[in-house]
DNA sequence: TGTACATCAGTGAACGCGCGTTCACTGATGTAC
DNA sequence: TGTACATCAGTGAACGCGCGTTCACTGATGTAC
């Protein structure tokens, strides 16, 4: 029972919105406060009355980012598993889709960020290492039956660096390093049930 | 038989010596001329005497990480295969030690820079795209007998994911998050010489 | 071997630009009576 | 319902700083004779 939001606090989400989607196009470095500003379609002058730094928002960006991303794969596992897939096939097909060429600014924000992450400090570098830490908890929700709890680090890292590599090999190569990718991790930890 | 390098030939290669290390550490945007220029003992001034641009320089630094990596790499699966290793062990132990937290300057440059790789553009982009495939070719040398080359792929994946992973979370959660993908790869792939 | 000159590697000041941040101000919204 | 005032969200100019790049200059190295 919120009450609903102010004026300003809807216009505060807004600029978070744009920049959880603008983090994951261009990168940490990538967006600067007038760009964000401007696409949230504001002038820069008015960043400090919504955030006490740039940092401030980098962190309110990664968790939104982290949780629109985690919401969108939930939807489409979601429609598998009713689709009769198992739940790990199912978060495979969906992490593992084209979306994650076509569409950078709606897709993990882990696969976008990792290797920038080590070098964040202080609280960002926190916020980036629990947006890595909830990501592995989702895919330990969706692990094959029996599987050792420890395999979803093993399997968030193969997903998350076969989406870099596959971005930076680029749209044609990408999408067959995906492809290759779902199926290896189908073949080797769920091979009862795949062709 | 080269004739030995001159002067300024040899301050170019330190120069470029400088910037790989320091593009593996820094990332690419951490990276500034006056930067690599005071560690390599020299003024800002003279870079342009070197290169024709900063991206030209990180061009050369892209080109001589992978050298430095491929042949650091080689060596310890050597020194492990010598030991008795088979070579897919050698690989995924040599990759994935330790070291990749410790020494990230001396690291995989796959692992330092591929989130940040598909943003690059036009010259840089594609040298960023060649280490990756080099790097995939690498791994592609070491898998265990009979397995399907395509599994390179994944297994480069998963390398560079992990120790992405690993060096976001930090050092104590890090080691183990390596240690135990070297446990499932192995467990995985070549589960027959394992324990 | 020694001198005069040309070439060359590197110096350091200066440039233009973009970016994060600040701040005085404006126009709109909301409240008191 | 209407007026006067206070609060508030957002504007736009300005700041300081760092960075990539340029360029005139210097001191050292090498060459000609």
């Amino acid at each position: 029972m919120n009450k609903q939001p102010s004026r300003k606090e809807q216009t505060h989400e807004r600029i978070v919105g744009v920049a959880a989607r603008a983090i994951r196009r261009a990168g940490y470095h990538g967006v600067g406060v007038a760009d964000i500003m401007k696409e949230a379609g504001l002038t820069h002058g008015g960043f400090y009355a919504h955030f006490e730094s740039r940092d401030a928002l980098l962190i309110e960006a990664m968790q939104r980012a982290g949780q629109d991303g985690a919401v969108a794969l939930a939807e489409h596992v979601a429609a598998r598993e009713a689709a009769g897939e198992s739940r790990f096939r199912a978060l495979v097909e969906a992490y593992l889709a084209d979306d994650q060429l076509d569409d950078v600014e709606g897709g993990c924000i882990v696969a976008a960020l990792c290797s920038e992450m080590p070098r964040l400090q202080g609280e960002v570098r926190e916020a980036a290492r629990r947006r890595v830490l909830a990501f592995v908890n989702g895919v330990r929700g969706a692990l094959p039956e029996g599987a050792d709890a420890s395999l979803a680090e093993t399997i968030a890292a193969t997903m998350v660096g076969t989406v870099q590599m596959a971005r930076t090999l680029g749209d044609q190569s990408g999408r067959a390093v995906l492809a290759r990718t779902r199926r290896a991790l189908l073949d080797e930890y769920e091979p009862g049930r795949s062709g």
